[in-house]
DNA sequence: GGTGCATAGTCAAATCATCGGTATATAAAG
DNA sequence: CTTTATATACCGATGATTTGACTATGCACC
């Protein structure tokens, strides 16, 4: 599963949304690191669509102008969820040999990182 | 990043490897799950190369046939660093949102977030 | 009446991974 | 001795997905 639609997985895991919604709310939770681009937004809504991963809602017309939502499906619920699975497993993996990994300006001694690693180094 | 590549960053970070070795050690480390292609790999060591995350470390002949090593850069050590952190932090978020999402099984309550947040938030 | 935002969508090009193949060397199986 | 398996490096074609660059519309603000 790429990136992209993990996000989207992600945007619809807290309920429906609409497209431009989707977007928002990824620009909103990677705190405007990653601005999805509306070509690869409505692609992988159809995708995911076909793949039964996503639903389409229900529509509405907001000051004329139309808004079509979608929402996981029970299947790409488990999808995301297998997806953080994996995800977390591999991310464990690399963050502990980063570790153990000696740096080139480093005495053989060093300390554990410093820095903007934070959170739990295992 | 993509996930091959973030695997044979992963690969490298514990040392030195030949792309054989590569290979084997992300099907280890992914217990068997991912098996990397070497079209996939070659390509991938070409164009990280290119990009100056890895470099070439050295080559040996052992029975008579050639082993090409790679080892992390600087660059491809920190590359990798900002992809594990920004892959925990979408990890985290998804996670939250889906253990706060109802499920099928549930009594309905509304879509919006009600007062049920208390839970076991992991 | 232009600018900008919110909203939906399309399409061609680029990126990257995958599949399936080539090639070589050794060792084991038949 | 020929085939098969394992270890190793690499290539070309294909395909999936993303990206970038658009079109389009209604409303609000200046």
């Amino acid at each position: 599963m790429q990136e992209p639609t993990f996000l989207i997985l992600t945007a619809l895991a807290e309920g429906a949304r609409h497209g431009y919604g989707i977007i928002s709310d990824i620009e909103r939770i990677s705190d405007g690191r990653t601005r999805m681009r509306a070509g690869t937004l409505y692609a992988a809504l159809d995708r995911l669509q076909a793949e039964r991963l996503i639903a389409s809602d229900r529509e509405e017309v907001v000051d004329g102008r139309l808004r079509r939502y979608y929402r996981l499906t029970e299947d790409g619920a488990a999808a995301l969820a297998a997806e953080v699975e994996a995800l977390r497993r591999r991310t464990e993996v690399a963050a502990r040999r980063l570790a153990a990994r000696p740096r080139l300006g480093d005495a053989m001694f060093a300390p554990l990182p410093t820095g903007r690693l934070s959170g739990g180094l295992r």
